[in-house]
This record gives C-alpha cells, structure tokens and sequence, in this order.
RNA sequence: GGCCCCAUCGUCUAAUGGUUAGGACACCAGGUUCUCAUCCUGGUAACAGGGGUCCGAUUCCCCUUGGGGCUACCA
C-alpha cells in the first residue's frame, strides 16, 4: 500500500478521551506500518461545545503519549500552527470550502434548503416514535417552489441545508474492514443537516470534504460513527468522490459494559499520566484492547516500535472492549519494573517532590548537599521500584525513609514472643556488625545482606525482625538490608541505638 | 419506538469443522521468605440458548436472548 493518509480528528471539547488516544493510537500504527502520512484535524464545527486551550490540551497530551503526527495541527510554543498543503487545519477556519462545496450540491438538487422550526421537527420526531416509525425529516422542504425559497433568504429566514437521500435509490453498501460489508436500506437514512443555520457545517459534511481534500485513504474512527457512515457513503456519491477504506474501531466500555464514560470512572489520558502510569504501559495497554497480534502469539508487552511492526487492522477485534484498571496497574508494575534506578529517578521525582512528606524531609536536611539528597533518593527509588504500581505512590509505602526520627511501639520490635533480653542482644549484635563495615561497604547492598545473613545463621527472625523494625518502626518493609543500605551508616546506627534504648 | 452492530473464563483475548478450548489480569491455595513486595508452583473459571448444514459443530447459516451504538441545527 502506497500513500496512506489517515487523520485522527478529535473535536475540541477539553481533553483527550482515552477512546480518542487508541483511535490516534490506532491511526498512528497504521501509518507508520506503512509509510503513510498521519493527520492530526481539529473538528470545531460547534461553536457551543468550543473550549478554550482544549486543542492545545490535546496535541500536548498526544505528544507526551509519544504519538507524533506528521501533517496538520501543531503547537509551537503556546500558538497553533498548521504544517502541510491541505490546510487549514481547523474546521472552523474551513467555511469558505464549505460554502463553495454546499453550493454544488444544492445546484444539482443533492441538498435542499429547510427553514423548518425546531418545534415543527420535535412534534414531527414524536409522532413518528409514537407510530413506531424510524425518526427522519419528512421533506417537507423539499417541495418549496424555487421562488418560496427566495422570498424566505431574502426576508433572512433561519434555515438549514438538508442532504436530499433518494428513497428508492436502494441499499447502501460499504466495505467495513473491521466489521465487513454493512448494509442499510436508503429509507432508513435521514435527510441529514449539512449546514446548520449559524452557517457552520455538521461533521457530516465537514468530515467527508475535508477526508476527501486532505487525500485521506482510510477513515480509522469509533464505532459510534458506524451509522452514520451511509450518510457519508452517500455524500461522497453526491459529489462524485472516491470513497475512502473505512475501518470502525471496537467501543472502550465501563465495567457495566456501557460506552466509556466520565461517569464511571477517568477517561481522559493525561488524568492517567498525573495518576504516575506510564505513556508506555497507556500505549501498550489501549493498543490490546480491540487488537492483539495473532497466530497464537501470547506476548503482552509491546514498545511503541514493536507495536507498529505488528499491527494489522484486520486483527482488530469487532465487540468491545471493557476498560480494566486492574489489568492497567499491572501492566504498569511491569513497566516501573523496566525503568534503570536513573530513569525512574527522572520520571518518578516529579511525583516524590509534590508530597508533603519528602518536603518537609528535604528543608530538615541541612547536613547533605543537594548531590547527595540526590543519591538517597535514587536508592530509595532502586528499593521501591518493584513495590511501586504508580509513579505517584511513590514513598508513601515506607515513609520511614523521609524523617528524621522514628516513632513506633517498643513491643513490635520482638520477633514472635521473644524475650526483651533476646531482642537487645539481637540488636546490639547488628549495631556492631553494622559500625564494623566501612564506606566501601555501604556502597553495595549486597555486601551488607552478606554479613548480615552471616550474623544472623539459623535464626533468622530472631535477628533480622528487631533489626528490621528498628531501622523502620514498620511492621511490613522492605529487608533490613536494603534499608540500611538506603539510609546509609550513620542514620542506620542512630536508629540501632534508639531501638536499643527501648528495650533497655 | 426505528435502524445498525456485537456475543469464548469476572475482565482482555487465542485457537479450531474433530483440542483435556490455550494465554494474561484478577481471585484462591501452596512454596521461597524476618515482615511486605517480588519470584516460583498449582487451582477455580468460558464457547448465551434453540434450530439447521454436516459423519462431526464453539467454529458455517437462521432464529431467539442478551449487550451496545446511533437515532441533534454534538462530535
């Protein structure tokens, strides 16, 4: 396949849907696959819904998913700009096209002038649902005289422009490439408004002349668009266009099953990303909810690249796909997994220095230098990145690791029903062995587990429980190990002595 | 109400005209273990129902049921 072109066309209305980042997600992979061209349009063709920032808001968020377009709508600094020959780029900047293309249809009868009140057309819709009949425009319109229609311009009337469907002209057939071929009867398609009465078109028309003059070859959009696509089919025939493949993408669904909604839950991806997922673990997660690779093939865990190497829109799937945070959270533990202690220092810091706890541990430290603070929390990060789900749970697992003195019972520092004596010994050994090791021992955790575990032999618990705890005031932590070697010498030692005091 | 679409474990899904219907998440049990987490092992769990076609249907067709989408001068 040669000149793909496909668009990702989102309507700016505050966000990016998590629907709309697998849609772009989708348009993106199938681009790439095959050396295409990926579109990025702005359809704000309603002035109602217009919000501020909201198009910015979504290439910021589409590019911090790692999607990047190649034509259309792009950001540069805080101001829109528009790359590529078709442009404009926004719909509300498109009109004049509009109006010089709804022209040609009205010339040739393919579309009519209403001027049919909103009351008229309600009372027209209730009595047809009351009947049991389809809601659809009766044409009334279409039977004004030439010279009625010119009485009611000129007297500046509100009115619509209505696509004329021919009743008798048959099915209309079109290829799906994830559902097939689909069918409607002509009767059952609405004389559907093209032009609203502010002047500004309805996606119907907008999406097929901007589709068409932007040279898009395959529409890859929801499936919430699946009916309206005869409307569409029919208005490329109108005038006289090549249609393009269309591919109608599975819905994300809430757990109830229902299309997925701010409702029941979050649905906009940059939520997702201030939650501490990672764009990788939402890439890879949205990219298997309505396709996998096939052929048996179980992996799970896709890269960005890997997934454009593999995709292919015929193994998307056809029912919809519920939304799963459970199957999320461990896609992302997966993920954190992944990171180098580096990386997850880059990307996890942003979270850490938000909090409450690390802020005030940070102005205490006035004995260590910003080097240092750096160093104590890429060791914290190393512990905690196999416990860690999110980026924003960041510390508050073990929060012992962010203050200056411990507060716990004295009781939980003895294992089982030891006695006081049994702990004290336990805990005057480790301090010992512990004051014996020399920085470069405090350099490798491994090298303190060794001597630790060496101390300790058979009894375990009777050693490392008091030692643990006493490094923690916590009854669930990391090993004492790892702990000592994320404070380092002089605060693990402190903590031994208190400990020791308490059970003296 | 009308039109359209869909249907494998709770969830994401694989495979197949003949299989013990596979994997992952979640859940449960066991192991490793000083606790937590990780890790390892095992387990529970699905072809919506009814008709066809066929030697044989989870697989192909039809119907029913269920679910969903659309039904705006919203996208």
């Amino acid at each position: 396949m040669s000149n793909v072109r496909v668009r990702f066309a989102p309507s700016p209305t505050g966000y990016l849907h998590v629907g709309g980042l697998r849609t772009a997600l989708y348009n993106y992979l199938f681009a790439k696959k095959n050396n295409g061209t990926f579109i990025l349009r702005i359809e704000d063709t309603d002035q109602k819904r217009f919000v501020a920032g909201a198009a910015e808001n979504l290439i910021k968020t589409l590019s911090a998913m790692g999607i990047q377009h190649d034509e259309g709508i792009f950001l540069s600094g805080d101001t829109l700009i528009s790359k590529g020959e078709c442009g404009p780029y926004a719909q509300s900047e498109r009109l004049e096209i509009y109006k010089t293309h709804i022209k040609k249809l009205i010339d040739s009868h393919k579309a009519y002038y209403c001027f049919c009140s909103v009351g008229r057309l309600a009372a027209l819709r209730e009595e047809q649902i009351q009947n049991k009949l389809s809601a659809k425009y009766d044409k009334f319109c279409l039977s004004l005289s030439p010279e009625a229609i010119e009485e009611s311009l000129a007297a500046n009337e509100p009115y619509v422009v209505r696509l004329n469907v021919d009743e008798n002209r048959g099915d209309i057939v079109f290829e799906d490439t994830v559902r097939g071929k689909v069918t409607i009867h002509a009767k059952d398609v609405d004389d559907q408004v093209l032009i609203k009465s502010d002047g500004f078109p309805t996606y119907h028309l907008a999406v097929v002349i901007d589709d068409h003059l932007m040279g898009i070859t395959h529409v890859i959009r929801g499936d919430e668009w699946i009916s309206s696509t005869p409307k569409h089919v029919l208005l490329y025939e109108a005038f006289g266009w090549e249609a393009p493949v269309f591919a109608h993408l599975p819905l994300l669904l809430n757990p109830d099953k229902s299309k997925l909604s701010k409702r029941q839950g979050d649905v906009a991806a940059e939520d997702y990303l201030e939650k501490g997922y990672l764009k990788e673990t939402l890439i890879n997660f949205v990219a298997l909810l309505g396709w996998n690779p096939g052929q048996g093939n179980t992996q799970e865990i896709f890269s960005l690249d890997e997934l454009v190497e593999r995709f292919d829109l015929a193994q998307v799937h056809k029912a919809g796909a519920v939304f799963d945070l459970k199957k999320l959270d461990w896609m992302n533990t997966e993920y954190v997994k992944r990171l180098t202690p580096e990386e997850l220092y880059e990307r996890g810091m942003p979270f850490l220095e938000v909090k409450e706890f690390y802020k005030a541990w940070n102005s205490q430290q006035s004995t260590i230098n910003e080097e240092e603070k750096i160093e104590f929390v890429k060791r914290v990060l190393t512990i905690e990145r196999e416990r860690l789900t999110k980026l924003s749970d960041i510390g508050d697992n073990n929060p012992f690791f962010f203050v200056s003195e411990l507060s716990y019972d004295a009781a939980l520092l003895h294992w089982k029903q030891n006695a006081k004596e049994m702990t004290k010994e336990a805990l005057e050994k480790a301090h010992k062995i512990l004051s014996g090791l020399n920085d470069t021992d405090w350099v490798k955790k491994e090298t303190i587990e060794k001597v630790l575990m060496e101390a300790a032999g058979e009894q375990r618990g009777d050693f490392l429980w008091p030692l643990r705890v006493a490094l923690t005031g916590a009854q669930r932590s990391p090993s004492p190990f790892e702990v000592a070697w994320v404070l380092g010498k002089d605060a693990s030692l402190k903590r031994l002595e208190k400990a020791i005091k308490l059970v003296s």
